[in-house]
Formats: structure tokens, C-alpha cells, sequence
DNA sequence: CAGTGGTCTAGACCACTGG
DNA sequence: CAGTGGTCTAGACCACTGG
């Protein structure tokens, strides 16, 4: 620890039990020393010492209970809530190779639903972006993106046979954030049925979801639906 | 402020500047008093009153701006990420009112998939409580809770007909603070149409969940089929 | 340059846990 | 009863913002 580094000392102090944790020096249910002993080891007022242990307890590293210690968390049951993910994404974090067959890119102007969702006038013109989605090499769901944001017409000349999320983020710097996801469920039309393979009356899954760059600006309104067969969709979710 | 209460000061801090913010007396990018002018409104230390609005700070509800000062924040578009709520909750929220009606309650031995979802070991007693699920007095939803926790089976003998969450926080103690869920869509099998009053060929969403109390212990593994003309699934997703 | 939030100190008293 | 984390005090110095 380096007390005349500009780098603040509770921040040092958490990576230093970071450290500890992750090497395995202190594996969970470990209790670690008392704030009174951590302030004498370091030099370091207790008030100091406790920003740092707050700081990691709120991130559920360590687990404190009064009167009896600080402990190393076990490593939480769940790292994360539900993420932002393309379908790329989510495919790979399922063992899958994705990939996608353009079925249509062309700009149209938006529909009162695609407005409404967008935040836009009535009419204004949007890039909709229509793919069929494969998880290796079989067709798993629909993908309709109506996309806006400057200079999102160029993408018409795109490869969009891979993920349009990083592309956006890679040649537009538009980074997915945050997205509003609505899911349902319904009987596959006809359409549906053709493209994904699938008999008379099949279930599918539809997602509706607005996006949300780093900015807190949305750029994407899609409509997927899913086959019910080969799909569920994974939740997290957290009390008040 | 109480200054001789048990309740902490930088809690009775928080909630009054919550209460000045929800009454509108502070609009959003209200710039608040600073925290030397709070100290001493107070007649408290400036570490307390930071102690205070660091938290509200954290829950997104006041921002901060080093060399200028503390604000309201605009609400966000998001005020909270996919929250777990049981039935009676989700109804509440959706303006509606929840009710239930009882098909069966029965201790049963744990099946595999009931096992596994609560780690516990084949043929443990679990408390099963199977009811159809009420929205402004219509069936919506099909819902089979698997229980398991001390003093479950005392749950036979009570009013199963409103929130069984609320139940379980008030009688044992049991808070739900996490859930995985995961959501497919089907097609209703025939005891979901006679109780629903579907069709035959009528889709539904299925959502199955394991549910988490405060201390991380799985305490719940529930199975619900809910009527795919009646009901969405809200997510709200993050990034990385 | 006055004022802001960020960091840090060196103490104090408290309720609680476990032996 | 010794030790724990929780709360709180009354200061200090810092980098930064805006006028």
C-alpha cells in the first residue's frame, strides 16, 4: 500500500483483499482480521479501513455480522442479474454458433408502434433490419431491428450475417446499456412456420425490447420471436 | 430528527430528504444544501450527514458533482431493475386485484426436479401448494409452489388465498430476495384449459423459478402456467 | 477565492456474540 | 468479558468548479 500514491487508500485496501480472496489465500467463510486489526496492520484509521469493507460487502465479496466478524462471501449464486445481450451473445454463452441469414435492410418510415417505442415523430425514417437467426446452423428465431441513430442508413451496405451489436459498438461507438424487454407467448403464423421450420399451432416466444445506449438514448426497437421448442428464457431477479 | 432514538441519524436523514423529495418540495436537479450547511442545520457531524446521502446517492435517487454540489436526480427511466415479486405483488403493481383459489395442499416426498431445483435430497418432505391464481376475479395463472423450510407444513392449516409471500414474511421470518426464473412458452395441456378456460391449442408462458430468502437458503421451487392472451412478462436488462 | 464533495484521522460509545 | 461491527464526532487537507 502506498500512502502518497493519488490512488485513494480505501481503494488500494480493497484490491489488496481482493487479492487475497482471489489467489485463494482467503477462501469463503474465511474470517478476515477485525476492522481494529486491519487499522494497526496498515496504519490506517478504522474509518478508512470500513470504506473500503463496505464497499466490498455491498458488492457481496465479504459478509459482516456484528459482534462476530467480517467473512470472505461465498461466491454468490449469482454473479450477475439478467444481462444485455445480443442473440451473438446470448448463443455463445450457450455453447451455440450463431448466425444470421438476411431476410430484408431497408429504411421505412416508422409505424406508430415503432415511434411510439423510439421515442419518435410519426414518419420519421428508420433502418429495419429483418434476419433469420441461427444457433449452428438451424434456424432458431426471427429478428426484426428497427434501428435509429446517425448514420445508421450506412449499415444497409454492412455484413449483418454476424452480431449487429458489435458492429454498433465498433464502428458507431454506440454501446447496448440498457434495454425494456417484454415477453409473450403465441401460436406461430404463417410465416413463422415457414421460416422456422416449424408445424401448424407450434408456441413460440415473442421479445419485444427497447435498447439503450451509454448514453441513455435508444437506438433499437426489435421484435423476435423465438421457437418455443429450442428456447426459454433465463431471468434474475432481485428483491426491493 | 430524534437525536436520542435507537434509529440510526443518517437513516432519519435519508428519509427526510426523501420525504422533501417525494413531497416535491425539492423537483429533480434541485441542488440540496451542501454538507457543511446540513451539518449544521442538524447539529450533526458532516461524515453522518454524508453517510446519509451517500446511500441515496448509491440508490440513484440524489447525484453528486465534486466542487459544485448535491442534486435531486431526474427519475430514472428505469427506477429499478427486474424486481422479484410473488403473484399478489406483479397484480398490485399491473392495477389489478390477486386472489386464489386452492386446488390442493399436501406434504409430498420431492421428485427429482423438485430436488435438484432445492438441493435437497430425493424424497425429502416438501410442503406442495397447488392454486389457481385470480386477476380481478379471472383465472390467470396456474401456480404449483414446492416449500421447503422450518415449519413449512404448519402451512396446511392456513389462509392460503391471499400473498403466500407475505405470509411467509410475516410467520416465518422468510423474506424472497432472489430468484432465478426461467420462461418458455407451450401449449396448454388439458387440465390448464379446464381451469384456465383456454382452448384446446391455446399458448401459454411458463415460468419456473427457485426463490432465495434473505440468508441465501432456497426455500421455494415453483411452476407456473400463465394465460399467454392475458399476460407479458416484463425484464428489464443491464450491460455488463 | 470561496465553496463543493472526496478522503482521512483518532478518537468515542453502543449493542451484540461467544466463550 | 473481551472482541466485533455499527454509529458518530470534530476536526483536517485535497482537487476541483464557477464566478
Amino acid at each position: 500500500m502506498d500512502k502518497t500514491s493519488p490512488i485513494p487508500i480505501y481503494y488500494q485496501l480493497e484490491q489488496i483483499v481482493l487479492d487475497k480472496i482471489k489467489s485463494g489465500v482467503w477462501p469463503p467463510n474465511t474470517a478476515i482480521p477485525s476492522e481494529r486489526e486491519l487499522s494497526e496492520q496498515f496504519g490506517v484509521s478504522r474509518m478508512t479501513i470500513r470504506q473500503a469493507l463496505l464497499a466490498l460487502t455491498r458488492d457481496g465479496i465479504l459478509r459482516r455480522e456484528v459482534g462476530v466478524g467480517t467473512f470472505v462471501a461465498e461466491p454468490r449464486i449469482t454473479q450477475r442479474l439478467t444481462r444485455l445481450t445480443g442473440f451473438s451473445e446470448d448463443m455463445r454463452a450457450r455453447g451455440k454458433r450463431a448466425s444470421a441469414r438476411v431476410l430484408s435492410v431497408a429504411v421505412a418510415r416508422a409505424t406508430p408502434v415503432v415511434a411510439e417505442m423510439l421515442g419518435l415523430e410519426l414518419g420519421c425514417e428508420v433502418l429495419v433490419v429483418d434476419r433469420l437467426r441461427l444457433a449452428d446452423d438451424e434456424p432458431l428465431a426471427i429478428e426484426t431491428s428497427h434501428l435509429f441513430f446517425r448514420g445508421c442508413q450506412e449499415l444497409q451496405g454492412a455484413d449483418l450475417e454476424g452480431s449487429l451489436y458489435a458492429l454498433l459498438t465498433q464502428k458507431y461507438g454506440i454501446v447496448p446499456t440498457r434495454a425494456r424487454q417484454r415477453i409473450s407467448a403465441g401460436v406461430a403464423d404463417k410465416r413463422e412456420i415457414d421460416l422456422l421450420g416449424l408445424r401448424r399451432g407450434a408456441p413460440v416466444l415473442r421479445l419485444r425490447r427497447v435498447t439503450f445506449d451509454q448514453e441513455g438514448r435508444r437506438f433499437e426497437y426489435v421484435e423476435s420471436t423465438y421457437r418455443a421448442d429450442k428456447y426459454v428464457f433465463d431471468a434474475e431477479l432481485v428483491g426491493m
